[in-house]
DNA sequence: CCCTTGTTTTGAATCAGTCAAATCAAGCGC
DNA sequence: GCGCTTGATTTGACTGATTCAAAACAAGGG
């Protein structure tokens, strides 16, 4: 069979490309790679990948909505297939380590702000920050700088 | 008397100069300024105020709870003065302007993901997306570009 | 199999933010 | 009030993530 990749592609309007494959897999591994990661990932399956054919997929597979960016502050972007299933990110401020959490409070209850200002809400973007259990625990090693300080709820 | 950003200077063990007036000065009229704004208003009362400087004051400030800084996705960091109450933001995809709401659920219960994957949380950062009055209204007129597509909630 | 059009490549450029060394000044102690 | 100490600012160069533009290329319809 033609892969399930090939087929998602192809629903998004999009050519299925080597690259656009090579992307796709290295997400399926590394379910928050940022653009460096997928870069030398997606090389083992297509060697000559240019960083800019990575942007280029990149930007391609959010626009399809096959793939979502996330930014957490003060790092670069991450990438990740999971979409439109309303779930929000833990992050590490010591490694930078992310992980899914999903929606605490229901289908899409983040939508409604007590005072929305006026404007029209169509997402809400919830971010976690704190330690990794590696961070945190007692066998802790701080194995990475901090990447965000502070602390407000 | 000595200004009130003096007094919040001093207590926070950082040294009263004019880089740093200036700095909270137009904070106070820009609730949610970048950098680059900072530093043009910021010269208004210190015209020789450098680029550099303004990082090393945001910094400053930032470090000694302050000031905030922001960092919407796909846009420059933002700095704001209220800090400690626990508000998040609305951002408007059409033209970046940042709004402030109250934490909708009460005092800091987006602390509580409802499965903490091992991690030791202690900020919830939320962040509204969608279109501010100005760009939804009947005269919409997409004053500036998108800053960041998608739609999910 | 060829052509059209979307993709990738190649190469250069931008932008926000950071680093390091040297100068300068806030504010303590005398 | 004076000078000293230490932290702050200046100056200038630099990094790293991302984007732009034009040319070469290939997917897939006809």
């Amino acid at each position: 069979m033609e892969t399930a990749w090939a087929h998602e592609l192809r629903g998004a309007g999009l050519r299925v490309t080597r690259p656009r494959l090579a992307v796709l897999s290295v997400l399926a591994e590394h379910p928050h790679a940022d653009a460096d990661t997928i870069v030398t990932g997606a090389r083992d399956l297509h060697p000559s990948l240019s960083p800019q054919a990575v942007y280029g997929v990149l930007k391609a597979l959010v626009a399809g909505g096959i793939a979502r960016r996330i930014e957490p502050a003060g790092a670069p972007a991450l990438f990740e297939l999971r979409v439109g299933d309303n779930h929000h990110h833990l992050v590490c401020r010591s490694c930078g380590v992310v992980a899914d959490v999903d929606c605490a409070v229901g289908a899409a209850p983040c939508l409604s702000p007590s005072d929305a200002a006026g404007f029209v809400v169509d997402e809400a973007e919830v971010v976690f920050w704190g330690l990794c259990s590696v961070c945190h625990g007692p066998n802790r090693q701080n194995h990475q700088l901090d990447i965000r300080g502070g602390a407000t709820a």
